[in-house]
Parts: structure tokens; sequence; C-alpha cells
DNA sequence: AATGAATGAGCCTTCATTCAT
DNA sequence: TATGAATGAAGGCTCATTCAT
């Protein structure tokens, strides 16, 4: 990420763009090339080909945010499970909202069955999943949150977070939302926010917070 | 659907399951007709071109969508709005289960910018929402539903339901569940009345529910 | 050219019409049948292949060719040798106008290096040769014409001949002209006269001629 | 013509041999690139596909067609308008000469109904058209030639021009002359200037040049 | 006599990549 | 570091033809 080449920095920029619009597969070397003002050998020569490209973009996505989630883990014993949950999910949204364009396509291209992917669920996923259902157990232990299936809530949650990325054009030109806005962002968040009140922590807490959350 | 070529059919069961794998760029139209042991030229003489392929296959997917939910919008006056849309999540799980191959590339291809694409948002997912819509605010006139704002609520529902075809592997692979068996949908389809019952429905209503659900 | 199939005459028509904008090899089985309003199959049934189809064009074109030729060629002893060519002349454009879409083919096909066209000069076009080198070697014999190498007059002869049928878009967009008016034959049929009278009669004649020609 | 590369060179020497043969139709870019000892790919990249590799032919072949044509019209006011129109059909039948495979194509080429046919049409067409009317016209006022129409006179002259370039294997195979001899050329050229004298210039004039020409 | 399905061969073009410079 | 030429493979598509009906 540090200092590296304009050329690089320029194919990347031109390549994520690129990627968003018509996919990895629909798009051709040659056109990221243009696109950036750079000779198409370029991408070989620093990526090492167009699959290294991908693989690039993919795995700094993803190194990135790991950190994030695990910044945001780090939870002294005092602080209740839902509020270190709360704090992950606004690390997500900021995160994916930071890197909106990569974070399109890597939530598209993971949707495909090809070596990269496979390797990017096993690492960085079940790492993500690891955290999650950490938190998750240890509000359940102590009865901060219901008692429910962590792999349905992880799946719900993660279908929420991802959701403006996969289908963007569903929310500009369907719901008429504008999801590259900070404040759509914000929106977004109370929503989750109420969800986690709502579905996840215990009836009783719930109730009160949607007093509050409605006063 | 009704009575087709033996060879047209043939063709589209080997694009679908290509597409699912490969993506709609990354599969070649000899591929396609290798593994449907049909003659290439077919595909062009059938559908137009790779293209009229994928046309075909989406706009079959959403016309049978549609006609699904219509039928489950249809409702008495006396039956309460939850039911209604419960009926209706119902279906479309059921329907999306059925076909559950073109599902999962319909979902993935939508999130790509072409004509295609933008002609289908136009057409049958602003006819979508328009009955969830329908349906939503019918619940919020009579009290029966939280006063919410109904584009993120169907933001929040399309993104369930779309979630199993979109990240099958993570599913799979992560998290360990099954999403093509028919005990993981029964499973999905409690999750989301339960956020049906704790973020739509009225508080009081809601905490009911939690206990009878619970119980 | 009796009776024929309704069928296989809409295929030549259609055939002739689509050659002529687009070339043979141009031109598709394919937009031949549905020009024709046909099934494309029929062209292998009734022409054996599109070669077939054009190979029964040519040779029907210069079959009728030779006919008009050999006819106008009798002459009895009595006539001159110049009237027996003018009377060759007014046959020729009378034929290629009456056929003049498929003159026009014919002049262009004739100019690629095929099995057909060989066979074609061989035949016919040795044939016509013959015509015209009697004709010619008759009038210089009688003094008539002058003492001018055949080759050449023949050459000058025949290009003036096909030069409406080979760029009839250049008579038309360029020089104003109508090749296809019954008009513009006529006073093409003067040119032809004047260039017999100037060029292959001799000369005292020829300056009486254009006397003639010009009162 | 200048400077370039050889591979560029080598596609365009393949492709006139084969155009000549077997038309631009008839001939595939892969016969072309064997034949060139070149690959495929660049035809595309050097001339943008097939139709680019024709329409630099038939452009370049224009070019310097026209710029010899332009030469060749720049007479003194003291020179005759015959002695003009010779040089002028000296310069085309030399240049046609020199390009010979390239004036074949270009030549039966013209005949098709294309968009870039009706651009040259239009431009170098209209100009070696306006060029002839000049010299005509001129040779007209000052009574060198006689009053005729200037379109059936470039028609009769464009016709001779171009003959031995339609149909060469006519000319070698029927009336047995050898259009591509320098002698035959030469041969040819004096068969113009005779019908310059004949046809076109006043009749006083055209009887002496016939005696001279005899002589 | 005429058709629509189906084929195998071939079309032109574009692909990602390499390599000498 | 960056380039333009050149490549082999593969892309999607169209071709003329065949065949059972």
């Amino acid at each position: 990420m540090a200092v590296q080449s304009k050329t690089k920095e320029k194919i990347i920029n031109a390549a994520v763009s690129l990627f968003n619009v018509k996919g990895f597969n629909g798009t051709s070397v040659r056109e990221i090339a243009t696109k950036a003002k750079v000779n198409v050998a370029n991408i070989s020569y620093y990526f090492d080909g167009k699959e290294g490209l991908l693989e690039n973009l993919v795995i700094s996505f993803f190194e990135g945010y790991i950190q994030e989630l695990e910044q945001a883990f780090q939870f002294s014993n005092h602080e209740s499970s839902k509020d270190c949950l709360l704090r992950i999910i606004h690390s997500i949204l900021k995160y994916q909202h930071e890197n909106r364009n990569v974070s399109r396509l890597v939530y598209r291209e993971i949707s495909l069955d090809t070596t990269l992917i496979r390797e990017v669920m096993t690492t960085y996923l079940t790492k993500e999943k690891y955290y999650l259902k950490m938190v998750l157990e240890r509000g359940m232990k102590e009865k901060e949150f219901k008692k429910l299936q962590t792999s349905f809530i992880i799946m719900q949650l993660k279908s929420m977070l991802s959701m403006p990325y996969l289908h963007p054009q569903y929310l500009t030109e369907v719901l008429h939302l504008l999801p590259h806005e900070q404040y759509f962002v914000s929106q977004y968040e109370k929503e989750l926010e109420r969800w986690v009140y709502m579905t996840i922590c215990t009836s009783y807490e719930s109730v009160n917070a949607i007093r509050m959350h409605l006063s």
C-alpha cells in the first residue's frame, strides 16, 4: 500500500473500476491498460498476469478487512458483548465504505468457484467467522444474547453487510437509495443496530432498546 | 418450460451449471455445447447467441418468480398482513429452491452493469418492490407492523432471501451449512419468520411471538 | 426457362439481386432463402448447392448470349460487314439490357479465377471471339474495315459493351447517367456505332459517316 | 509506401495476390497469414481487420492514382489539349501497370456496393472525372476536340483503361494477349492514342493523324 | 416438393502473454 | 522501468449442407 510505482497504482484503479462494471472475466487487460493509460505489458510485468491482478486486489482487501476486524474485536472484560458486536459492525461498514469499489468486486468474484476464492475462504473468512462466533457465544453465555444458532446469525449478518455492494444498482434504481453516500451508511448502520437489539439481544433488553430507539 | 426440443433443454441445463461455477463470461459456448453433448451452432440457432441464452435464463426465471409472487400476494381482506408477508417469503424461498441453480446465476449476473440487467431491474424488480411495499404499508396502516422505512425493510429482506444463492460456498465451507438441502430451507424460513416477528411486527405482538416461538 | 417451379424461380431472382450487391462470396444461402421466402434446403435441393446456383446463372446467361449472337451473325452475302457488326452490337446490347441483373454479376464473377470461369472462357467466350473475328476479317478483306489487329479491336469492343454492367455505380453516381434506362441504351448504342465508323471503318467512309451522323 | 514494418508489407503482398485470384470475400485471413508467413492476429493488429486491409489497399491505390493524374494534368497554356489528354492516358496506363495487381483487385471490388466503395466514388473518382472533364472541355472550346458529351467519352475511356485489369484471363486465354508484358502496354497505349485521334479530335486532324499513324 | 433441426468446418476477431529493445 | 511488435490459443459466430419427415 505504501510507496509503489505510479504505473502499478494506475493499473489497480483502472482494473477495479472496470471489474465492477463488466466483471473480471468480462474485462480485458487491454481495456485496463487503455483506461490506465499504461502499456499492456505492464500488467504482466507488475502482477504476473491478469489473474495475479485480481489476486492482489482480493488479498489486500481481505488483509485490511481482517486487520480492522481484529482491532474491533479487542474488548475489555467489562465491556458488553453487544457493544463489541456493534463496534465490529461499525468497523466493517466503515472499511467497506472506504473501499467501496473493491468491496463490490470482491463480493461478486467471491461467488465464483475458483482456486483463489477457495483459498480466501479457508483463510480470511474462516478467521472472520471465528471472531464473530466468539462474540456471539460470549454474549449467549452471559445471557446478553438469545440462545440462537450462530451459523444462522452470522449468515444474516453477512448478508446484510454485503447487500449494498452486491446490488448497488438495485438500491439505486429500484429502491432509490444512495449506497455511496455517507448518509446512507449511517442510516444503514442504525438498521443493523436495530437488528442486533431485536433479533439477537435477549427479549427484555430488546423491548427497552426499542423504547430507547424510538424515543 | 412446456414442451421444447431436447437440444434446447440440454443446452439450458449445461449452461446453468457452467455459469454457476465459472460465471457467464468465464464460460465458452464450446464448453456448454460439449457438456450438453450438442453442436455449438445450436446455441446460436436456438438462442441467437450466448447473450441470448443468458437473457432467456434470466427472463424465464423472473417470469416465474413474479408469477409466484403475484399468487402469494392475493390476500383476502380478513387475512393479516403478516400472514401475507410470510406467505410471500415462503413462496419465494420455495421458488428459489426449486430453481436453485438458475437462482444462483441470476443473482450473480444481476450484479453486473449490462443492458439486460437494467431492463430486468425496471420491469421485474420494480414490480416485486411494488408488491412488497403494498403488504408492508397495509400492515403499517393497520398497526400490525411498526412504522419503518419500507426501503430498508425490503433491502434487508432481499439480502436475506438471496444470501444462500450468492454465497453457497461460504455457507458450505465456512459455516458448514447445507443450503441445497430441504432441511436447510425450512430452517432458514423459520429464521426469516423470526425476523418478521422481531423487527417488523409491532413490539407487543413480537414479544408474544417470541414466547410462542421459543416455547 | 420454360415451366419451372415457383420456388426455383424465386431463388434465382433473390440470388441475382443479392449477388449483384454483395458478390457471390459475400452472399449466404440463408440470405438468399430469406429474400426468396423459401426454405434454405431448397437451394441445395434444386441447384445442388450454392456453387451450382451460380453455375446455373452463368451458363444459362451465356447460353442465351451465344444464341443471340449466332442469330445476329447470320448474314447474307450481299450485306456489308459493317451492318453485320452493328447488328451484333445491337443484339448484345439488347440481350444484356434485358438480362441486366445477370449481366452485371456474370461480368464480375468472370473476373475471378475459378474452374467454372475457366470453363466458360473456353466454351462461350472462345465462340464469341470466333464470330467477332469472322466479321472483322471479312470486313478487312473487303476493305470495308481498316487493317487492324482483331484482338485489340475485340478487346475494345468488349470493354465498352461490358462497361455499364461492371461499373453501374460509377455511371450513376459520378457521371450521373442512368444505365438502366432504355434511353441510355439507345444513346450508348449510337456511341458504339460512332466508334465503329471512326475507328474500324476505312477512313474515307468514316469521314462520310461522320457527316451523315452529324447531319 | 515509405518505410513500414516487414510484417505489414508481407501481409499486403499476400493479400493482393490472393484477393486477385479468389476475390476479397473468397479469401480468408488465415490464408493471407499463411501465405505471408505471419501470425493471423497481425492482420487485425495492423489493419484493424480484414475490411481495413482492403480499405488500406484501395485508398492507397487511389491516393497514388490521383497524384499521378494531377501531375499529368498540369499543362502549360501553349500545350494542346490533345497532348495533355495523351499524357494523362500515358500516366494512368503506367501507374496501373506498375501497380497491376492492386489495379486488378481495386477494379473488381469497386463493382460491389459497399460503404467503402461509395466513399471512394465520391472522393477519388469524382476528382478524376473533374480533371478529365477539364481537359475535354478545354479541347472542345478550342475546336481541337469534337463537340461530344463528356460523360460518354469518359465512360469509353475508363472502360478501355480498366479492361486489361478486369479481364486479364480473357485477354490471356481467349485473345492470347499478354497484358502483363510491357510490350502489351505500349501497344495498347497506341490503340488508345488512335482512339483519341479518331473519335475525339476534330475530323480534319484525325484524318491526318491516321495517315501519320499508318505511315 | 418442401421443411426445420442439426452438424462440422470454417469464419474473423480478440485474448493474455512474451520478448527484444 | 516501460514499450510496441508479434504470437498461439481461444473466443463467438456463421457457413453450406444433410437428413428425417
